[in-house]
DNA sequence: GTTAGCACTCGATGGAGCTGAGTGCTAACA
DNA sequence: TGTTAGCACTCAGCTCCATCGAGTGCTAAC
């Protein structure tokens, strides 16, 4: 036995039913709102083939059915073949972003929300995450007798800072000429080049020795610990709306799963590289999420950097919706951080 | 009629006991428990007393009793008068600090996930808030050409930076003569003051009127929009663990009113400027909050601002662990913002 | 003032019975 | 051969009801 056209139809008419309602759908149902012209009795002989298929689950058996993981798997396969559809209702990201935002850990924070309250489920939002950056410009601006600001930028723009310790008659104009040295020499390095020239700097720049000392610890420190990306969620009390959750202690370990960022977004990067991924239930491989799909998307920035957007909802999500927002989403945040001219996310007019 | 020794005794044991289990408490549990040499049918007309003091509630009729608002209320008070005892299990505080940890925002979202998974209730940790800052330094970094990072360094260490667009023509040297003239003809201001001069100075300093214009626009803006101050959560999922939260409804309320940062930060600063605050169910005035403590302790930095960190549980809070460990917290992140030599929060070694 | 005893209340628990949605199967029909 | 009507069967969910037990209030005796 195999799928043929009108089993497909009537599987799919299951999974929309199905994601609508959150109850198991029983023959009738199909025959009267979707197949007005077949009988109950015909659906059921679909039905029962379905389910011989794996593409139907039956919770016991006098219930209606309910679509498995691979039938969800094939409904978003022919979705993404069919082309995203813009679904109406997304229109609406756009205007989400017409107030100036400026820093880019307020413009994710920003999507995270908007994107949680669009889609009625929790999202994920990750800062970008590329190629090692390459110095541009090191600064040390004093802050107090004693220490420093170090800036850094670099070709992403991205700007790390942090204090560093020096000696105390040290003044701005000396920490400017070292700057300026520092800048000349380190500019085009990644940080990892740094650490390698620094001690031959040090050697050359005699008497600033505990600056650059301190400078050294800063990037080796900052080496071995990665900066963790930002990661911005929303609407997880979103997720206790649907009755897959109403079980507390799934609702518990779900929370603490949001709870840790770190893998949260080991999770949602996923290890694709792919702009569009739809990973449902037993596919996310996690098992706190057994029963959830997870959706993503990513943006670039003008540095080729990858960022990735998410969204988790029940399997039985709305998968055509979820995946038309990302997608805007996802065009809406490139073009914010591609910086067309009126305003990349780091600048300000 | 009034409260005698024996009644308090009574009530503070029906509290204890409530605390510990969450279920109400009959007269032979107290009997038997704690004043073993009274029957329980004393108990039970003491009982009755406190309810009529307004001390106990009844759910119905025959279920044991609860402690009400009031009677928490007497409970803290007592126990606050009694100063506050340290908890054994509340010394490994200071233990969770012992890794160096540099930007003030990573300490905060460390205690508040040290504080929530110490109290095993939801904590929030407020950044200081104080006086308003004054200029110490202002820096301009080239950041691409076009555009130049600004570093305001202030007397409270706050350190808020934002790219503002310039002349393409400008190069570093430029800008820093420009920092320079800046630092010392506004060290020492408010924003506010700064905002007032700087028409002035961009009169003074012709030729580079972009830039200053850039930067009073970054000024006046920044000033109208304060800076959110950082909110960090930790723990939110504890709450789940509580029979009072089982409630999907109420759940769901309690965590969307997490995630409105700006209106969880009013809550926990309250209105109040003491050392410690507790409020206890309707005391919070927020209505999501109506069977929740809140707790809350304060912590200062060098410039004398005060941050705030809050335990949020349910009425029947282990209030005397909770005190003690936010004291201990208080302490400790005191001394890490006010940098004594082992590392101010913003320092680095 | 304290206690023992007793009647009473009422939430929680669990079983019996009913209902209705849904299935599978069979036989008849086009 | 595919479709349909009909029927027996299953089973979750609901209501009804009895029982249980934790707890109270009251009274009378110590």
């Amino acid at each position: 036995m195999q799928m043929d056209d009108r089993k497909m139809r009537i599987l799919r008419a299951i999974i929309d039913d199905y994601i609508l309602t959150g109850v198991p759908v029983g023959s009738r149902t199909i025959s009267r709102k979707y197949e007005t012209n077949l009988s109950s009795a015909t659906i059921r002989n679909e039905m029962s083939d379905l389910e011989e298929l794996g593409f139907l689950d039956q919770p016991h058996v006098s219930a209606g059915r309910i679509p498995s993981a691979k039938a969800y798997r094939l409904y978003v396969d022919s979705l993404l073949q069919a082309g995203i559809i813009p679904d109406d209702s997304a229109e609406s990201v756009l205007s989400h972003f017409s107030g100036r935002v400026h820093q880019m850990e307020d413009v994710i924070d920003h999507a995270a929300r908007v994107l949680s309250s669009l889609t009625q489920y929790t999202a994920v939002v990750l800062s970008p995450k590329g190629t090692e950056p390459r110095l541009q410009t090191i600064q040390l601006v004093p802050v107090s007798t004693g220490s420093a600001l170090v800036v850094i930028v670099t070709d992403q723009g991205v700007i790390r800072d942090s204090v560093i310790r020096i000696s105390p008659e040290v003044d701005g104009d000396t920490l400017y000429a070292i700057s300026r040295t520092l800048t000349q020499e380190l500019r085009g390095c990644t940080l990892t080049d740094a650490c390698r020239s620094l001690p031959e700097l040090i050697r050359r720049m005699e008497g600033n020795d505990e600056i650059l000392r301190g400078l050294y610890g800063y990037f080796t420190e900052g080496q071995q610990k990665p900066r963790i990306p930002h990661v911005a969620i929303g609407g997880t009390s979103n997720m206790l709306s649907y009755p897959e959750y109403s079980d507390m202690d799934k609702a518990r370990s779900f929370l603490s799963l949001m709870e840790t960022r770190d893998k949260l977004a080991d999770i949602i990067r996923g290890n694709s590289e792919l702009a569009f991924t739809v990973r449902i239930g037993p596919e996310t491989g996690v098992p706190e999420m057994a029963d959830c799909s997870i959706v993503t998307a990513t943006y670039s920035t003008k540095g080729g950097q990858q960022g990735t957007i998410g969204v988790i909802g029940p399997t039985r999500m709305r998968y055509s919706r979820v995946i038309s927002i990302l997608n805007m989403m996802g065009h809406e945040l490139t073009d914010m951080f591609t910086g067309d001219e009126r305003g990349s996310a780091t600048d300000k007019e």
